[in-house]
DNA sequence: TGAATATATGAGCAATTATTCATATATTGT
DNA sequence: ACAATATATGAATAATTGCTCATATATTCA
């Protein structure tokens, strides 16, 4: 047989029509999961969450987590590319400032589900 | 030389001293990217966006996104091992739903953000 | 201009992962 | 018990990815 799809019976036909309205199309969908990919590495978390108060450079991060600094650069350009965190130069040196408070509600609503979860 | 970590000089020593207070440690970073790991996958994304506002079976899921029934079994349970969906079962039927509000709220957050950037 | 410093980036590798395929488990009805 | 149905899952594979290494770009200072 081919690799079908759902080919059982429709069980809840009404429910599935309904559930089209809060369905995300494919292209937004693609978009969200990227912005929680960016979210979605250990290292990335730790440099978001090093970020919450204040604003570091480049170094200041790598030495903070104890990454090298091509380590932290390449981590960077993601959450930067995916609109997470700003830059403002001075010089050589390159600040990492979060992008507004949309990324620190959304931090903080991830803490606060693993806190609620896993362990109380 | 060896793989150098940050050997270069300290920046802004008050400023990583001061991150130290947010900073996640390794654990807790841990637990935190794999819970928005599950929403980085369009897939994912899809599904949780259907349970917004109701309760749907493996076989409404699978036909509502056109996926096979295996694929989406394999997804929801990524969905449940992170407690972001619960399971209902009714005879040889399971209903999935989303566990909490905790998930709609950080489900929102994402789709604020997204709207928020990359298009007005 | 040339050396030093801070950051960025391309290539490569090991590890992870989303899907498919085949099959197992569980429930219902005959 | 047996067939049918709904879901779950192990193995395999193709694609993705985080880090390292080497190197490039940019800025400051002498």
């Amino acid at each position: 047989m081919d690799a079908a799809l759902c080919e059982v019976t429709f069980i809840h036909e009404d429910r599935v029509q309904a559930a089209q309205q809060t369905l995300v199309d494919p292209p937004a969908a693609a978009r969200l999961a990227a912005a929680f990919d960016a979210l979605a590495d250990p290292t990335r978390v730790r440099l978001i969450s090093a970020l919450i108060d204040q604003e570091l450079c480049v170094c200041d991060l790598a030495a903070l987590l104890n990454l090298t600094q091509s380590a932290t650069s390449h981590q960077l350009r993601i959450l930067r590319n995916l609109n997470l965190v700003r830059t403002r130069k001075e010089g050589r040196i390159v600040f990492y400032a979060l992008d507004d408070q949309h990324i620190r509600d959304l931090f903080q609503r991830g803490l606060e589900h693993i806190r609620h979860n896993s362990q109380g």
